[in-house]
Formats: structure tokens, C-alpha cells, sequence
DNA sequence: GCCTCCAGGTTCTTTTATGGAACTCACACG
DNA sequence: CGTGTGAGTTCCATAAAAGAACCTGGAGGC
């Protein structure tokens, strides 16, 4: 498989990793969840090729989790900002850098820390299960083919194994 | 910023993606989190060379996200099993693929779907704060810098303006 | 003892992407 | 007119990925 057919795919997994899966792109998307909008300011944070930069910021738009929009005319001035599709990776991002906070220390701990607005606290980020509330871990989730499509290939578990062990 | 530099930075969101951040990376974990294990498994599925293939799982090994274990001896046979730090990705992999299934719709829905072996319902993964249980947006959540490190560089805000716009 | 097969890789060659730096363009300022 | 600024392009050398062929160390057949 080639990385330009990901998005071809039938698995969400591969069809989300065509848009944010390349190696810069979720570092640029961090920087639009903390404020930053303009290309020279992404440019100085985060120390990557202009060229570069240029190019996950266009594929972004294009893939509708940025939009431009002027902030001044004469000289024509352009922003990027997050669409609703660009906050919607905003769990990917936190699960991420709790995974890094956890698994990836530096040396003083957590370099940030989140705090909820709504409830005022210091606070990490839990994924629990849509229906019972109780948190999710892998082995406690099982996945079915979706009866209408037939070209999912699931693995055959051998016998007495299962999932992620 | 060079990519093999990623690991050095502060932020957490990095090193975490100096791991997981490249383009294959995340496809193979996927597998693993549906329970392949075996390199010729992986090559079949996935579709990607085998030197590629190679090189991912020497580094998640080297990570700490995958371990080698034997199943056979005479002729040695390894097989490539998630650890408990593979297992804390499950989140990240959840996250992306709820995102993919919503906004990267295929022709026929979402290919698989998930369901929770403890209440027995399809569901879907919901991050909540971890303090109050509601769900968690991006507007909702803000970030202090840690103050024992000084080199943490978080942007200024413009005024009136905020987060995630 | 020789031939072939298999899992699990390596090596080799050709494309594609990245890193680094310089160049462009449309204006604003003084 | 010269300088500055934001937002990019262009050009070239190097690094990584795609594709295919080759290697290794047994096992199994004959």
C-alpha cells in the first residue's frame, strides 16, 4: 500500500491517518489548540521548513480541519483556525500528550497542565464507554464487522487467544 | 526542528509522536490492537514493504510499545505482542478512528464497530474529565505552564481572543 | 544428501519527501 | 527610494519510502 491510497481505504483508523498521520502535522495542529494562527508563528515555534509548513497547512485546509480566513485587507493577511472537523481531534491530541505525560517523562513532569473550565480542576483527560460511563481499556472492547460492507478482513483469532495481549 | 530531535522536546505531544508520529506507525498498532502478531500477518494486511515493515517494529520493540516473544523454537519463531505501554495507546487509536468514522465517512458507515464486553453495548469512546466526568471540549479546557520548567513556551494570546477559535 | 518450502528478515535501486537556504510579492512606513 | 513584514516559492543536496530480489536456518519429502 502506498501512503497516497490510505485515504481509499475501508478502515477509519487508515482513512483519519491520511489527513493527520503524516509526521508534522498533529505537532502543527497542537500549536492551532494552544492559539496559534499565523504562518510565521508556527513557523518560530515550531522550527520546521517554511516549504514544509507550507504544505501540511494547504493539505489542512484542504482536508477541512483548518480554514483561512483574512484578518486584514491591504495587505491581504490570511489566519488558520480550526474548524468544527479540526476540534473534533481534540481527543486524539489530549490522549496523546497524556500517553507522552505518562510514558514519555521528561524531567520535571508534565511540561503543561489542563484545567477544566467547567469544573475548575487540574484535570487529566479519561475515555469511558458512550453507553455505561465506566473507563475503556482495550481488552474490554470487542469490534464487529459492519454487516454492509464486505471487503473487511478482520484477523481470525487463533484458538484460545484474544485481543491485545 | 529535525524529526529525530522530537524526542528532546518538552512538550509531552512530541515525544509522544516521536514514537507513534510517523505515517505507518499508527496502521500497524491498529493490527496489533485487533490481534496481529505475526510479521508475515502484518506484511498480508497491511499491504507495506517488508523493509518498512522491518524497520516500525524493531523501533515500537526499542519503544517499549511491542514486545518479541517467542511461540516456537527449532526454527526460533518471534511473534510481536503489545505492552502495558502499547495497551495505553488504545485511546489515542479509539480517538482517531471515532474521528475517521465521523468525519471520513466511507460509502456504507463506520467498517467495524465496537462493543463493550462489560455493559454489552455498541458504543463509542467519550473523553470526560477525569475531576468532574463531563465531556471534555477543546473550548473547555485551559493550559498553565508547569512552573518548575522554564523553557516551556506557550504562545501569547492576542487579546479577546482564546483558545481554539 | 538434495530439493524445495516457509517465516522472517536484508540488500539493492528508483521515487518521493525533507532540510536548508535564498528568492518573490504586495504592500506599509518613513 | 530604501527598508520591513507576512506569507509564501524555488532550488538543490540529503534522507526516507516503494518495489523487487536475495538471504538464512531450519523442516519435510524422497
Amino acid at each position: 500500500m502506498r501512503w497516497e491510497e490510505l485515504d481509499q481505504e475501508p478502515c477509519s483508523l487508515a482513512r483519519a491517518l491520511s489527513v493527520v498521520g503524516d509526521r508534522w502535522t498533529l505537532v502543527v495542529l497542537r500549536d492551532c489548540f494552544l492559539g496559534v494562527r499565523r504562518f510565521d508563528d508556527f513557523e518560530t515555534r515550531l522550527g520546521i521548513t517554511r516549504h514544509v509548513l507550507a504544505d501540511r497547512l494547504k493539505k489542512l485546509v484542504e482536508a477541512g480541519v483548518l480554514e483561512k480566513r483574512p484578518y486584514q485587507e491591504r495587505p491581504r493577511r490570511e489566519e488558520y483556525r480550526l474548524t468544527d472537523k479540526g476540534l473534533d481531534l481534540y481527543p486524539v491530541i489530549l490522549s496523546l500528550v497524556h500517553w507522552g505525560d505518562r510514558h514519555m517523562p521528561g524531567e520535571h513532569g508534565p511540561p503543561v497542565r489542563h484545567r477544566h473550565r467547567h469544573c475548575g480542576a487540574q484535570m487529566r483527560g479519561v475515555l469511558v464507554c458512550s453507553e455505561c460511563g465506566e473507563p475503556l481499556h482495550a481488552r474490554d472492547v470487542t469490534v464487529e464487522a459492519n454487516p454492509e460492507m464486505d471487503d473487511v478482513r478482520l484477523p481470525v483469532r487463533r484458538a484460545q487467544e484474544q485481543q491485545g495481549g
